[in-house]
DNA sequence: GTAATGGCTATGAAAATCATATTTACAAAA
DNA sequence: TTTTGTAAATATGATTTTCATAGCCATTAC
């Protein structure tokens, strides 16, 4: 419906995976899941996507099979996203995205969004694919990241901003 | 015009990179810059855009530092595009996603579109960001890569298709 | 019984994309 | 000198996507 897999006739991966993951939204999303946010509502509100668009990419990477969704409330029925194994594969790509981000899209004075530490030496990771401090290659499980004052604070405006647009019904509808 | 830069308002190193390279045409075109296509035919070709496509892409690409324009030929004019120091710096995310789409998106039958021979160690260079051989971390200047039989065919037949819808003016408009 | 929470779906306007044809500017061939 | 060919696009009109906004439904909390 959405993307009708137009690269199925090529060999080349970049256009395969590019049929998959080659949309802002996609991406955004992706970000959110590995950030551990799993929610819908969460993942709306950090993305910026409209309800829609956020359905139909989670519907579609299900379809990829780059996430599950899977029930964690019975009643009321609520349901959560996580990664597959493939979805979790794609780590190295967002990390590769995130370092370009960070030293060509972004002016000095604005920092560094995200810190990440090699819990395994205890150093700084830096951005690249290596670790900084030991020179070990980084995987997603030995880091943890820290989100800089500003970040953080820019990701707690979005959502209290998020919950209270969704709270207010519009004065009008009210009785006015 | 085309991309009114939606996320100049978040620190996210990858919503501001999804800004620039967030569209499935812009990494295809990247791609073609990569492996050494710098004319406006030859991408729309390999790519399968429509020429706006390609010709909006190329001109935010270099509105964006992507891309340098420049004439290669005086009388006709004609122009090549070629990758910036930005441009290049992409490479690592294009590689990270070579990677997954080999190993996440293809079946194993189809094979290994390019295979990159570290030139330092003279080993085969493999997926991940280090050489499979010599364990370096691997770098654009030496790699040179190798299009599988099946893929460069895959890529002769787009071009000859392309040239031939080109030359071909359709039996009707030519006095039938 | 009114609101809040969570996960969506519906609607209509606005924008992007597609396929196809045409343009511009020059060179070489018929 | 008219046609053919090449390179780099632009124009057009139909189709598709996306966006902003609003609404729905089933619970639980007050």
């Amino acid at each position: 419906m959405s993307s009708p897999r137009k690269s199925a006739d090529t060999l080349c991966p970049v256009a395969r995976a590019e049929d998959l993951v080659g949309d802002r939204w996609t991406v955004l999303v992706l970000r959110e899941l590995f950030m551990g946010n799993r929610r819908f509502d969460e993942i709306q509100a950090q993305t910026g996507g409209t309800p829609q668009m956020v359905a139909t990419r989670l519907k579609q990477m299900e379809a990829d099979g780059l996430v599950l969704r899977t029930r964690y409330n019975e009643r009321p029925v609520r349901y959560e996203y996580q990664l597959t194994v493939k979805g979790e594969a794609f780590y190295p790509v967002i990390l590769a995205l995130r370092a370009w981000g960070e030293q060509w899209c972004k002016s000095a004075e604005e920092g560094i969004a995200v810190r990440f530490t090699h819990r395994t030496c205890g150093l700084p990771a830096g951005l690249g694919p290596l670790c900084e401090g030991c020179g070990e290659v980084l995987r997603r499980e030995d880091l943890s990241g820290e989100q800089s004052a500003t970040y953080a604070e820019e990701r707690n405006e979005r959502r209290d901003a998020f919950r209270a647009a969704r709270g207010t019904v519009s004065p009008e509808q009210r009785g006015g």
